[in-house]
RNA sequence: GCCGAGGUGGCGAAACUGGUAGACGCGCCAGACUCAAAAUCUGGUGGUGGCGACACCGUGCCGGUUCGAUUCCGGCCCUCGGCACCA
């Protein structure tokens, strides 16, 4: 065996072992457990990042894992590859996004097998396949005639320069990213998928859910936003109709004092015609970007309209404005305003000088008049007429009664959801499958037309779709009357495509359906990982198309991912120097060098170039813009991808964030080099005798202990708990005992091969090219691949004597040995006989004696 | 603004169900080896005081519950993720 690790030749020859073997290809196998491990799919950005590399190898080591079970594993991997970056990058380098694209996914898949990831990778998909999106024009057009997507308007960044809607990213401080010039928000026609129709089974699906991450799944409920309330309709003070509201607190009702609406609504619209101010105040509404932070953020600001509606109860005259904080996507675009009880309508109305009128007091007590702020708890109603002296419960009935029965409103259940737009004016998408008609309407294009190919060797000019000027792709005719017809040019949003992956993974290479039986077999997902940032839109979107899907009879079961897992971002520290006019030069951190003081502090950083200090900005997620990343690639040259894979499960647990750092890569790279070592100094030995277990001497016994104990560890750490990093903490923990136990004897050399037999297995799925050369070293032909995970010996486990700490009063005072089987009385008196415990207790009585067993004990004085 | 997380030594972290705060690693300090350096090995390493045994302080801040709180409860501060056209 060789004296010294070398990860490059291991590496390649365990790569080219598990190649030659198919030791990863997938294959339903009946009445083998299946196990389904999915790591999200890349975008084909260019190069992989460190957030992949993580997110990769995390899904590796429990594919691997579940693999040692002896479960039949599917660990697939394929390309996100529509999207807005390929039209940016072809228009900087003038090459069309499709040839940018396959170039790199040729370039990541090599990146990918270089990490020793156990991908089958004859399932390999790309979304912007032909063969990828045919499906999901086809699926596009049943839900189309089954009215589950249907066509509206919606709101869209203009960029009034380049004419062209801008995505959200593409909008910095309200000006458009190329031209500059102030974005204003306009409504365009758009085809959207009816998640609202899913919102109940969504909401209720995810109380199924236990494999998920609490905290994804309250995001999720948050976001559907399941209220109950009521709708109310003012009508108008002149002429006929009546303006509907929707609001959780009908309680409220008698201290409304105006009403606001968006400025979108028709009633604004309505208003304005005789009105210039108004109409110029609807057009100043319209600057500014259509995100909801900017909306809730910007400064409230409104108009009166000059109409008035008319109270539901009382027939009182209130003013109708339009405010530039009411939502046309919520509710009914109008809201009733009670600024006495709810936030944005008191600063609204303190703002305009509108009356405040305070109608709900604290249940035990009375509201402190004026208000200086809005009262909104629930409470009692007082100076409401008929409804005072209610609670909001009895109002709410109350209220509903009197309004259904005057026909101006009742109770109504509100979701916060909205339907899924999904019409964009882009070039590198999956296009739209409908062909608009004169005299037939929005027609589907049929399934013997599928697929609308999109044409590759197009590069965008940033102003529109290339598609909109391409004839020979939108002039076409009518499948319904033959008559000459015009091709949608909107592509699809491409959280379509990341939204059914996972059951194309399945049977990837069928062209006679989406899916086809053998998604029976290997779905649902069993584990699930990816980023946290997709906790609500990408996870919402696949679990509707799920069942979008199922109700189609294409899949089973009501919910896509079982388990899921939510890795933390990598991040790093950040480097600068700030240039004249204050703008900030970023400096890559493996340009830097860190200086520290003799404790170890960072005294100051330079930039290795010039020897000149840089300033130190903060840890700050890797990006380009910061210049903080690191490439994974040089480091995978420079150390092997078990370093890489070994530090990254390592340095924290996987959904917290993880901070590079060098200096630790460089520590999980002499950690295998310490493990190599060790192996290599026992197989010099010649192989070890058979464990003769009543033969062994104390420290044998205790050596083998630590074995055993950190088999229990790890195999909990990384099976139940997903903390990689303290199963390797463990496994460490061996190594450090395992070089001081130096014992040469046949018994001894035993004990160390048991010893390192179970610490080569438990770190295989984590760095397994070196555990497949060290596994065969150590004496097997079977490759480790293909060994079951140990288990733990629980007679290794016990100890004659345990050690107990003790407390006086809750402080530590001293610690006692006793025997594993002392009863309480024996650990008391132990506990009270340690001398630094007398110095505590002298003179005083034990009021109580609290014995934790085999933990401590606290005595009370 | 709204929703969801997080905050522990010089740094990444650990402490799983309320029971020894800081396992493991990095960094730093000292020693061994070396002509020297690197590598490697050994030991030390939260702060303050003390020769020492030890003592006091210490898990973002303020308060509470408890024999005992990093852990539970209330309030606040800061950082990060998401907010529907980045993926």
């Amino acid at each position: 065996m060789d004296e010294f690790y070398n990860p490059q030749q291991i590496e390649a020859e365990a790569q080219a072992y598990w190649d030659r073997m198919n030791t990863f290809r997938a294959r339903e196998q009946a009445g083998k457990e299946k196990y389904y491990c999915l790591s999200m799919f890349p975008y084909p950005s260019g190069r992989l990042h460190m957030g992949h590399v993580r997110n990769y190898t995390i899904g590796d080591v429990i594919a691997r894992y579940q693999r040692m079970q002896g479960k039949n594993v599917l660990q697939p991997m394929g390309w996100d590859a529509f999207g807005l970056p390929a039209e940016n990058a072809a228009m900087k380098n003038n090459v069309a996004p499709a040839a940018w694209t396959y170039d790199n996914i040729e370039y990541m898949r090599n990146q990918l097998k270089s990490l020793g990831l156990g991908i089958d990778w004859e399932r390999e998909i790309a979304t912007c396949r032909p063969e990828y999106y045919r499906w999901e024009q086809w699926l596009f057009t049943r839900l189309f005639k089954k009215g589950l997507i249907y066509k509206k308007s919606g709101v869209v960044n203009w960029d009034p320069v380049d004419q062209t809607v801008l995505a959200n990213e593409q909008v910095i401080d309200g000006r458009g990213w190329r031209s500059g010039a102030l974005v204003e928000k306009r409504e365009i026609p758009m085809y959207y998928f009816r998640i609202t129709a899913y919102a109940e089974e969504l909401l209720a699906g995810l109380d199924t859910l236990s494999g998920w991450p609490e905290q994804v799944k309250t995001m999720q409920r948050n976001w559907i936003g399941k209220s109950q309330g009521m709708e109310m309709h003012f009508p108008y003070a002149e002429g006929e109709g009546v303006l509907k509201v929707f609001t959780t607190r009908p309680d409220t009702i008698m201290g409304a004092t105006y009403v606001a609406v968006a400025a979108e609504h028709p009633l604004a619209a309505q208003a304005a015609e005789n009105n210039p101010a108004l109409q110029a105040f609807i057009e100043e509404c319209k600057k500014g970007g259509a995100t909801e932070a900017e909306l809730a953020t910007q400064e409230k600001k409104g108009m009166a309209s000059g109409l008035f509606v008319r109270h539901p109860f009382t027939d009182e005259l209130l003013p109708v404005w339009v405010a530039n904080y009411v939502l046309m996507g919520y509710g009914e675009g109008a809201v009733m305003a009670v600024p006495a009880h709810d936030e944005r309508d008191f600063e609204f109305a303190t703002k305009y000088g509108l009356p405040i009128k305070a109608v709900i007091r604290p249940v035990d007590g009375e509201l402190e008049l004026p208000l200086k702020a809005a009262y909104t708890e629930r409470g009692i109603l007082f100076d409401s007429g008929e409804f005072s002296g209610l609670d909001f419960d009895q109002a709410f009935a109350r209220m509903a009664e009197i309004l259904q029965a005057k026909g101006l409103g009742q109770p109504r259940t509100q979701f916060r959801l909205r339907d899924w737009g999904i019409s964009r004016q882009r070039y590198w998408g999956c296009p739209i499958p409908i062909i608009h008609c004169d005299r037939c309407g929005d027609v589907p294009v049929p399934d013997d037309q599928l697929p609308v190919v999109l044409p590759e060797e197009v590069v965008p000019t940033g102003a529109g779709s290339p598609l909109a000027r391409m004839p020979e792709f939108y002039e076409t005719t009518c499948p319904q009357c033959g008559g000459a017809a015009r091709r949608e040019t909107d592509t699809m949003d491409t959280f379509v495509e990341s939204s059914w992956y996972y059951a194309r993974y399945a049977s990837p290479d069928t062209n006679q359906a989406m899916v086809d039986e053998r998604a029976r077999y290997w779905l649902p997902v069993d584990q699930y990982i990816g980023g946290i940032e997709h906790a609500i839109l990408h996870l919402l979107y696949a679990r509707f198309f799920h069942k979008l899907m199922r109700d189609e009879g294409l899949v089973q079961g009501d919910e896509p991912f079982i388990n899921l897992l939510t890795q933390g971002m990598v991040v790093a520290e950040t480097y600068y120097r700030e240039e004249a006019g204050g703008k900030k030069h970023w400096f890559n951190p493996a340009d830097v060098d860190v200086e520290r003081d003799e404790k170890g502090r960072v005294v100051r950083a330079v930039l290795r170039a010039d020897g000149q200090p840089v300033l130190i900005g903060g840890i700050e997620k890797m990006s380009k813009s910061k210049n903080n990343g690191v490439d994974p690639q040089a480091l995978i040259d420079r150390f092997g991808a078990d370093t890489v894979r070994l530090f990254i499960m390592f340095a924290a647990p996987p959904e917290q964030s993880l901070e590079w750092s060098d200096a630790g890569v460089e520590g999980a790279f002499r950690f295998l080099r310490r493990v190599w070592k060790l192996v290599s100094m026992h197989v010099a030995g010649g192989p070890a005798p058979e464990l003769d277990l009543p033969t062994l001497t104390p420290a044998q016994r205790d050596m083998r202990r630590h074995t055993h104990e950190m088999i229990a560890k790890a195999s909990d750490d990384i099976g139940r708990r997903y903390n990689f990093n303290t199963a390797i903490a463990a496994v460490m923990e061996l190594i450090n005992e395992l070089y001081k136990f130096e014992d040469p004897s046949p018994q001894g050399r035993a004990v160390m091969q048991e010893a390192l037999e179970a610490l080569v297995l438990v770190l295989s799925p984590i760095v397994p090219h070196i555990c497949h050369v060290l596994w065969r070293e150590l004496g097997h032909e079977r490759a480790v691949v293909d060994e079951p995970w140990p288990r733990f010996d629980p007679d290794a486990l016990t100890r004659d004597a345990v050690e107990l700490v003790v407390q006086v009063n809750g402080k530590l005072r001293g610690r006692v040995t006793v025997s594993a089987t002392a009863s309480r009385e024996e650990t008391e008196r132990a506990a009270l006989a340690e001398p630094n415990v007398q110095r505590f207790v002298e003179g005083k009585v034990p009021k109580k004696i609290i014995v934790v067993p085999g933990k401590l004990v606290n005595i009370v004085v």
